[in-house]
RNA sequence: CGGGGUGUGGUGUAACGGCUAACAUUCCUGUUUUGGGAACAGGCGACUCAGGGUUCGAAUCCCUGCACCCCGACCA
């Protein structure tokens, strides 16, 4: 993408009505806009780093066996009068509106009745499951303090998958496998290293959920973490009998603040046993279904990233999910120089490398730098009439202060080889 | 929802109750520049969040509302 095309300008200052750092990176990067507390929109920029996101959760998702789809954001109030959530005593984020012919409807602030509602039509037989269905949908909820930016919105992205199983050890294997995908995904895009799957409250019938906690001072839940098991506790389970349970010692565990990035939950038959959703087995009995819940907020994890993956000059992304692989700056607005810019560009984009081309004129070189910097893709080109007289490109790492010289066919070969 | 704070050009800030609301940046025009946010000159852009009140006079003081930020509560 040629950057004059590009209608989003960075800013020098971050502003005003937002502290957290992750939000005034993204802003002053141009990846979203502000609408108001909680809600952003996503710039160009920012949705190219959403669906790289969105990218990898669907392909760990589509590896334990999900099957996409997609919930509507409209819900109707008997859906939810089922499982007595409707009443806003109970649920008090609910984002509610009228029909004109009358009726009450609301902004789907979670999906386990929206699954079990539909997928009763479905099951019926023990042949019917297992089955794990899941969708990337917008989500509302009525926060009464949205806060730290893209941390904890009023709108917000995100990816849920609802397990039915026959019965709870059918639960338990695909609950290990969701896991594991999960570790999988936060690995890939950049946390895996301050990423702890902690233990938190569970319900009726878990004794435990598992959250996946990123390590950030933004975040807003208080973890013990030890280290050399690679494992966390939430403050909010966190006793002596829990610690015995799980085999930790106090004294080995480390207080940190962590944001919620991810959360996998044991539902068993909370929502089965409301909507009635039962499955015949091999001799005609009839069993309620196993439930399971898997959530991750692509907007929090985006946040997270910039939060965490920063430096004092700006975002750092992972090349997993960077808007693009590298970011080709030309510098100078002679003839030859833009013409050998515009040979780069056209060769990699031929070869399938991303390629996002500050074409600007009348910019200083510093300019450029530092909007590349701020922006933070991770491989920065160069094409100058030094570079041109060193017989190259200059490649130079975000996280890297020096970069080199090489020769047009020779970045070719780096940036297309598989790592 | 409790507590605290803040609302001024697109953005960041300034302005004693008193002159045409100032400065920087962005943006536009021109000239010169081009390896770490260039220089000069000129220009556009704000009924100071909204509504009421006090006053000869309000961005400034008072009231109400709204919005935003922070701490806490909540977080299926």
């Amino acid at each position: 993408m040629r950057q004059s095309h590009l209608f989003t300008k960075t800013r020098k200052e971050a502003p005003a009505d937002e502290m957290s750092k992750n939000a005034e990176l993204l802003i002053k990067a141009g990846f979203i806009h502000k609408e108001m507390a909680g809600v952003y929109s996503f710039l160009p920029l920012g949705l190219r780093v959403l669906q790289k996101i969105e990218a990898i959760i669907r392909d760990e998702m589509n590896k334990i066996g999900g099957i996409e789809m997609r919930t509507s954001a409209i819900q109707t109030k008997e859906v939810w009068e089922k499982t007595d959530r409707w009443s806003d005593d109970v649920v008090d984020n609910w984002f509610k509106t009228t029909l004109k012919s009358g009726g009450e409807i609301g902004l789907s602030f979670t999906n386990e009745e929206a699954y079990s509602t539909i997928l009763k039509q479905y099951i019926h037989s023990y042949k019917d499951l297992p089955i794990y269905p899941y969708d990337f949908k917008t989500i509302f909820r009525n926060e009464t303090r949205a806060k730290s930016g893209m941390l904890r919105g009023r709108e917000f992205y995100w990816k849920a998958l609802y397990s039915f199983s026959k019965d709870i050890a059918e639960h338990d294997v695909f609950y290990e496998k969701a896991k594991q995908a999960y570790k999988a995904i936060f690995q890939k895009v950049g946390i895996g290293h301050i990423t702890y799957v902690t233990f938190a409250s569970g319900g009726t019938f878990s004794q435990f959920s598992h959250e996946f906690q990123t390590i950030t001072a933004a975040g807003e839940d208080t973890i013990y973490i030890d280290e050399s098991k690679g494992i966390a506790v939430n403050k909010e389970v966190y006793t002596d009998e829990v610690l015995a349970e799980l085999g930790l010692v106090k004294e080995h565990l480390i207080e940190q603040r962590a944001v919620e990035t991810g959360n996998i939950f044991s539902l068993g038959t909370k929502f089965s046993e409301p909507f009635d959703l039962a499955y015949a087995d091999e001799t005609g009995v009839r069993h309620l279904v196993i439930m399971g819940s898997y959530g991750i907020g692509l907007g929090r994890l985006m946040g997270t990233v910039a939060e965490t993956l920063s430096d004092d000059k700006g975002i750092v992304w992972p090349e997993s999910i960077a808007p693009f692989r590298t970011h080709l700056l030309v510098l100078g607005d002679s003839a030859a120089v833009k013409s050998e810019a515009d040979r780069v560009y056209a060769e990699l984009t031929e070869k399938g490398v991303e390629v996002l081309f500050d074409d600007r004129v009348g910019m200083s070189a510093g300019e450029k730098f530092a909007d590349a910097d701020l922006i933070g893709i991770p491989y920065r080109l160069v094409v100058s009439e030094r570079s041109i007289e060193a017989g190259g490109i200059e490649l130079k790492k975000r996280i890297e202060e020096k970069g080199m010289v090489v020769p047009l066919s020779e970045l070719v070969d780096m940036l297309t080889a598989r790592n």
